[in-house]
DNA sequence: ATAGGGTTAG
């Protein structure tokens, strides 16, 4: 014997009383079941008193690697370990708990090799190791003149499927021919599988079609494919089929069909199904249980999947996950981190599908401690190299607003897949920093990586964000050649950007091509309008939307009232509210309660905007005070907006902008000691106003201006074409708002007013482009009242069309108008 | 010694 053979040292209890204790652990069925087993292998050449060797039914028995080891030393003593049985039967079971290095160490010394001693260790190779592995020590058999049977075939089958290789799946499958098994169910069936787990469906229906004879395998194999695919209905019919066929579902039809009724999240079906595991016995199967947990919760009844998982006598760790996520996907991320406890808690160990959904429950609370609790947590379990999970960490962090950690993961992540890349793109996006994710979307181009649909839908809204048409058209274009134009999402998302580019009669046009339309279409299309000042047109699609087959969603109720807002139509906003819960049953948020007060307070209607206020059933937020105080800004209405200014210094100390409005109410109302007192006030905390910016788009540059920044290379230029431009429309009419600055000089004060940001982006837009074109600006915060004023006389002198986008909405200015109706 | 199908996921 080869010292390489020595096995692993003693235990200090003796080996015969630890194998003796596993052996009568196992009930006598499974002894009496081994020793027929190997009583029915007497066909071979083995002699009686070597299979029926004691030695023989206790190696069945082990159930870990250790007691292999144990075992060595006995067989050998016995002279066992020179027959054949107890070589392969080792070899057997190193394979069976997973050690492929330890069943080479039997296999390679030994001189004269039986045909099963291959066999055993290429189905070690298929299991345990890569596929070229596999195949190479088949090709070894070969050479060493070990004739193929067909065992060997679907053993290499199966590890092709699970590894999704069709090109060397294939090459089996035609050796398959060669050697007379075409029609062998078994070696069919693996083909079917091969086709399935390769993506290619279709295909794999085709050789399910062509079988002759189909065993329930094969039912459950194509039945399993259709799930996996995502073709859930196509799994569905075929499970009714072959019951119409006369085949019985098994556990595993079940457990392959539920995630197909979980998929189409339909309850009906899934409580039929239910019904038949009970009625066939197979209700106390945990992975039965598990599927049907996952089935109630994926249709909305986490409190029924509780219930079967709170009644579950065993557990496995995908129950467990089943159950967390059924949480998350309820939102209800807090019950999935304290379900996710309670699993740790019971010591029960997760994997990396576990991580991954309390990752996305610390994402969907923003809960960045328990979210970095698990990244460590991540390292114990050395799961950092599994890219799933890493992509789902970069979310969580993205999500709590720590882009810079996310980035950095995203940066040493090796093995980066799709979903890594537009996880990063959409955290950018999501986070504002647009740039960064048009230039890792730029950057996959590079890579040679291909968007998916996902990409899109991240990528999109940055140029909604971004602002700048050619951009939109850019990105349209693009939609169209990877021909995404028929995706629904991202569709929407491109209505969306149209609008927000300023855009609207494009994003409507897109809108009536789409043939398939979600809420959110809706919802997009409708507050396009709302926020270009198109109150009627807004209003007008709502009643189409309240016709059709699409229910309105409690976003839909938002962006119409706040369109209604936008145009004055009060009382059409308040009915909304109204039916919102009478006739779709929907409660109003914090959202909509601000947008009634700014629907009411926009209109001049401040003292019931301020009764709404003290009538509302949930205590007031900032934006509800903030649109009042808006409100009283426009009204100039020093006692109410004294009130919600206030209430604002209270809910949010570090808002600068709130001190900036009370203090322009008080200016307008002459009030200086005041504006004095809030301005010492804002200054004491350390508030600044966030910097007015605007930008415009120039042929392949977006420029941006500050108010008095001279930074612009064009700088000098735009301010002396200012200064005549505010010559001409004075000409015209135009005078300079000098109310909100009191302090300083007049010429002082029109110098300030000139500066603004908004008036340098006109300007440059101006001197930059042709005569007639339109002029597109983007602002961070809201129009100004005198630039407002002096934009309409600019679009009076010039000819020329100007589209503003603020804070809040757009201003169309056009020969000496604007579409808001000086009402924002 | 020896075959094929199965639950959770971004």
């Amino acid at each position: 014997m080869s010292s390489k053979l020595r096995p692993s040292p003693l235990p200090s209890t003796p080996l015969s009383t630890t194998i003796i204790t596993t052996a009568a652990a196992a009930s006598s069925f499974n002894v009496q079941h081994s020793v027929a087993n190997l009583q029915r292998r007497s066909t071979c050449h083995i002699p009686a008193h070597i299979y029926n060797h004691p030695s023989a039914i206790l190696l069945e028995l082990c159930t870990c690697i250790k007691e292999v080891h144990q075992f060595i030393p006995l067989i050998v003593k016995n002279a066992l370990y020179n027959e054949h049985l107890f070589q392969t039967k080792l070899v057997s079971l190193f394979c069976k708990f997973g050690s492929l290095r330890e069943a080479s160490r039997v296999f390679d010394p030994i001189p004269d090799k039986v045909d099963a001693l291959y066999h055993t260790m290429l189905k070690a190779y298929a299991r345990n190791s890569s596929l070229d592995n596999a195949f190479s020590f088949f090709s070894r058999m070969n050479i060493d003149g070990v004739p193929p049977i067909i065992y060997n075939f679907t053993y290499l089958l199966k590890a092709c499927g699970d590894n999704s290789d069709l090109p060397k799946g294939k090459q089996i499958h035609a050796q398959l021919i060669v050697n007379g098994y075409a029609s062998n169910v078994f070696a069919m069936n693996c083909i079917v599988n091969l086709y399935a787990k390769s993506r290619m469906i279709h295909e794999a229906y085709k050789m399910f079609d062509k079988m002759p004879e189909r065993d329930l395998v094969c039912w459950n194999t194509i039945i399993a494919g259709y799930s996996q695919n995502g073709l859930a209905k196509r799994a569905l019919h075929l499970f009714i089929r072959m019951q119409e066929e006369g085949r019985s579902p098994d556990p595993v039809t079940i457990v392959s069909v539920l995630p197909a009724c979980a998929d189409i999240g339909s309850l009906r079906i899934g409580k039929s199904i239910h019904g038949y595991v009970v009625k066939a016995g197979f209700q106390s199967l945990v992975n039965v249980l598990t599927a049907l947990v996952d089935v109630y919760s994926k249709c909305g009844c986490v409190g029924a999947a509780r219930l079967i998982f709170d009644s579950m006598q065993f557990r496995t760790v995908v129950s467990w996950n089943s159950m967390i996520d059924g949480y998350t996907h309820n939102g209800d991320s807090k019950q999935a981190l304290q379900l996710f406890q309670e699993m740790l808690n019971e010591g029960v160990e997760p994997t990396n599908v576990t991580l991954m959904q309390a990752l996305h429950a610390c994402a969907d609370l923003g809960d960045l401690v328990e979210g970095e609790f698990i990244h460590k947590l991540l390292y114990k379990l050395q799961l950092t190299s599994d890219v799933s999970v890493m992509n789902s960490l970069i979310s969580m962090y993205c999500k709590c607003k720590r882009i810079d950690i996310a980035a950095e993961i995203f940066e040493n992540l090796q093995g980066k897949t799709l979903v890594s890349w537009n996880a990063m793109v959409l955290g950018y996006a999501q986070n504002g920093r647009v740039t960064e994710a048009l230039n890792l979307f730029c950057k996959m181009h590079l890579q040679d990586i291909r968007p998916d649909s996902f990409t899109m839908v991240s990528v999109i809204p940055a140029l909604a964000e971004l602002s700048v048409l050619r951009q939109a058209k850019w990105i349209h274009g693009l939609v169209i050649r990877t021909s995404f134009d028929k995706n629904v999402f991202v569709m929407t998302a491109l209505v969306d950007m149209y609008a927000k580019c300023g855009a609207v009669s494009t994003a409507r046009k897109l809108f009536d091509m789409m043939d398939e339309r979600h809420v959110t279409t809706w919802n997009a299309m409708i507050d396009g309008y709302g926020t270009h000042g198109l109150g009627r047109a807004a209003v007008e699609l709502f009643s189409e939307m309240r016709q059709g087959a699409i229910k309105p969603n409690d976003i839909t109720f938002l962006c119409v009232i706040s369109a209604c807002s936008h145009s004055g139509l009060v009382e059409e906003g308040c009915k909304y509210f109204t039916i919102m819960k009478e006739d779709y049953g929907l409660e109003p948020s914090m959202d909509h309660y601000g947008a009634m007060v700014d629907l009411l307070g926009r209109a001049g209607q401040l003292n019931e905007a301020w009764d709404f206020i003290q009538n509302m059933p949930i205590e007031p937020a900032i934006n509800v005070f903030g649109a009042m105080l808006g409100a009283c800004k426009i009204h100039k209405n020093v006692d109410l907006g004294e009130k919600a200014a206030h209430k604002l210094f209270e809910l949010d100390p570090e808002g600068g902008g709130y001190h900036v409005l009370l203090a322009n109410i008080y200016a307008r109302a002459s009030m200086w000691d005041k504006v004095a007192k809030v301005r010492s006030a804002m200054e004491k905390n350390g508030l600044q106003k966030t910097p007015g910016c605007s930008l415009v788009d120039l042929r392949n540059e977006v420029h941006s201006f500050y108010s008095g920044s001279t930074h612009h290379p064009q700088s000098e230029k735009i301010y002396v074409f200012l200064e005549t431009l505010m010559d001409e429309i004075k000409a015209a009419g135009y005078v300079p708002d000098s109310n909100s600055i009191h302090d300083v000089e007049e010429d002082v004060q029109e110098q300030l007013l000139n500066s603004h940001s908004e008036k340098l982006a006109i300007a440059f837009g101006l001197l930059n482009t042709s005569p007639g074109t339109t002029i597109h600006i983007r602002k961070n915060l809201r129009v100004c009242g005198d630039c407002h004023n002096a934009t309409k006389y600019i679009s009076l002198v010039t000819g020329r069309e100007i589209i503003v986008r603020d804070m809040h909405r757009f201003h169309h200015f056009k020969s000496g108008t604007c579409s808001c109706g000086d009402y924002w």
